[in-house]
DNA sequence: TATGAATGAGGGTTCATTCAT
DNA sequence: AATGAATGAACCCTCATTCAT
């Protein structure tokens, strides 16, 4: 009903995926804000009536860079296919994602970073990794219940298979030449969840 | 004119302290040439004695940094206790090492972020790497040929023990309490280990 | 296209008053036009509605600012009561107001030391006091026409009882404790009257 | 001894002479710090090897700029001169030095707005001004027991003395073509002195 | 070999002012 | 008559790097 269209919801998004393009070009201490905001088409001045400063709009970004992934892990308890079929879906995703938002990288890494110098960031990517875990352990448990694979320690074993992710990408992003990451992802996986010693 | 090898030799190592507790704390941006001076307990001046510039410090703490770990690997070749007891030693002492040196995790991170964005420093540490996972694929070899365990894609199969390693630092540095490094990591170097289905 | 005058009428003084407390608080340099809108309950936009520009607030305030107190001395020239009873009233009051207006004195320093550097509006004070020296001195006159004091220069004893007030009024800013704004002043005037000396 | 003389000793006073110049010029807000450097010879970086902020410097300039004139009225104490010769001679010595430092005067009311502001810029005026009047009651005390004038309030007098300078530079400033400063302060002076009244 | 002093270049942030509605 | 949004122009301060001694 307002004639002007509610602008900050457009506008912060709009800055946030400027940031995006440009830190992961230049990464957080080289990108000035005047390279963000030419990025999203706005002078510098405007960043600063959407976000109170750099490392605000880190902050901000954040909190959006980890949300990805999480809700598509939710989905997958409510499907009717196979579990083992589910995950292999969701690791080929995973793995389709990572080479389309390869440029983004980085900040990944910076983030990590961050968190291990700065208690507040750790806390927060702790709770995302943790809800993390929960979803695939609960999957894991899932299968295991439907008899898909031998009963195993799902909460380990979701760590493990997150680790084994976001090393393999690590390993991918230094050599894609030399690291296929889905056969290795997959292959990987299948063995994890195949593992008869585990129920020892 | 310039100074005197022995000098060099004790002031070198004495500066990339400095500048690994520096870095550590605040990270390669935030840390000021200042800093890195007085933890070293020199004049800023003289740090240009020794080093170029800031990113010559860094990039010398580059060759530093991933250095450790790669000779001890190597030593396992020679070993003549079972492989499998040589990578669970590995392991704990990989993982001893990590818990040590957690103050300068987020150094690694830096460093994975700016290969992200480097072709330079992406293919140096790709080299690492590399060798690391050659070596690590020779001892899987070993072992097999020794018939400790089932045949198996030795290459993939470092580069998932590597992937995990990595992976599972993160984890922890992230969720200490959560995740148990030792057990986990043990128990999934296991499970790949042991996999029949690899020997397909 | 311009305002309607009863609006006008309203909104500036709203706004000079808003001036007048936040230039109190936070002095010309540091006060925002944000502030003042804010303090005015108006938009920033709307007080460019009324006044060109941040500068053009601090002439109008200029104007507001010193214009109190000519009238009521003009008012003395004609009352009935003795001059020396009128001056002492008059101290008083001013003492009175000082007290009462005390958050708004930093600004009569900003205006000082403005005129100190700017001939425009150091011509504007010049005016103010000569308004008010003459408008004392003939008070004075008065005074020693009925007989109540000897004569004496009343245009340099204007000025000193002006400069008195004024000097005054700092020394109480400064240390209300120590300085008793009445008793001095009132003190002060009156052996600025009795003087004998002056008359030879 | 040391092959460089200390340069800091000699840095200070010719920034803060550069300052005072420059704020006479432009104000304590409009004046950059550029300036201020350009005007002492240095480069802007240089100012802050001295000063931690343009808030330093005008604090620094504070504990300057008020200090002089404090020394000269505690000899007069000691001098065989009578009081009033010693009152007399010091007023014309003030006199002169107010016209000399003409193009600084704006800085003075400066200080004052700031004062009436900030507590602790006032509590350093205050203390200032305390002693002024305290050296100045003294001198007024010695001048009475030595019979050269009546017994007088001597607290109350040197306050009302030190406005009346204060109030009297205001006037010059303002309209020095109105005011004869050397004649009307030497008159208020001998007034003051001379009060038969107070005594009562 | 070492350093205290100095600086050029730059970047984050602020704010008076304007404009579209 | 009024305002939310936007911006250009500054300015303070920082810091990697150099220099004179």
């Amino acid at each position: 009903m307002s004639p002007r269209p509610d602008v900050r919801a457009q506008r912060i998004p709009q800055i946030l995926d400027a940031a995006l393009r440009v830190f992961g070009r230049s990464g957080f201490a080289q990108a000035r804000m005047e390279d963000i905001a030419q990025e999203a088409g706005v002078s510098k001045a405007a960043l600063y009536l959407y976000f109170a400063s750099k490392d605000d709009v880190i902050a901000a970004l954040l909190r959006v860079y980890f949300a990805r992934g999480l809700e598509e892990l939710a989905a997958l308890r409510e499907s009717d296919e196979p579990v083992r079929v589910s995950l292999m879906g969701w690791s080929r995703r995973r793995s389709a994602e990572l080479r389309a938002e390869a440029a983004y990288l980085s900040i990944g890494y910076e983030f990590f970073a961050v968190a291990a110098r700065q208690e507040a960031v750790r806390q927060f990517l702790r709770d995302v990794y943790r809800r993390y875990r929960a979803e695939l352990a609960a999957l894991l448990d899932k299968g295991a219940r439907q008899g898909e694979f031998p009963a195993l320690r799902a909460e380990e074993t979701a760590t493990s298979m997150i680790a084994l992710f976001e090393g393999l990408a690590m390993m991918w992003m230094l050599d894609p030449a030399a690291v296929d990451l889905d056969r290795t992802a997959e292959h990987t996986l299948s063995v994890l969840l195949n593992d008869p010693g585990v129920s020892r």
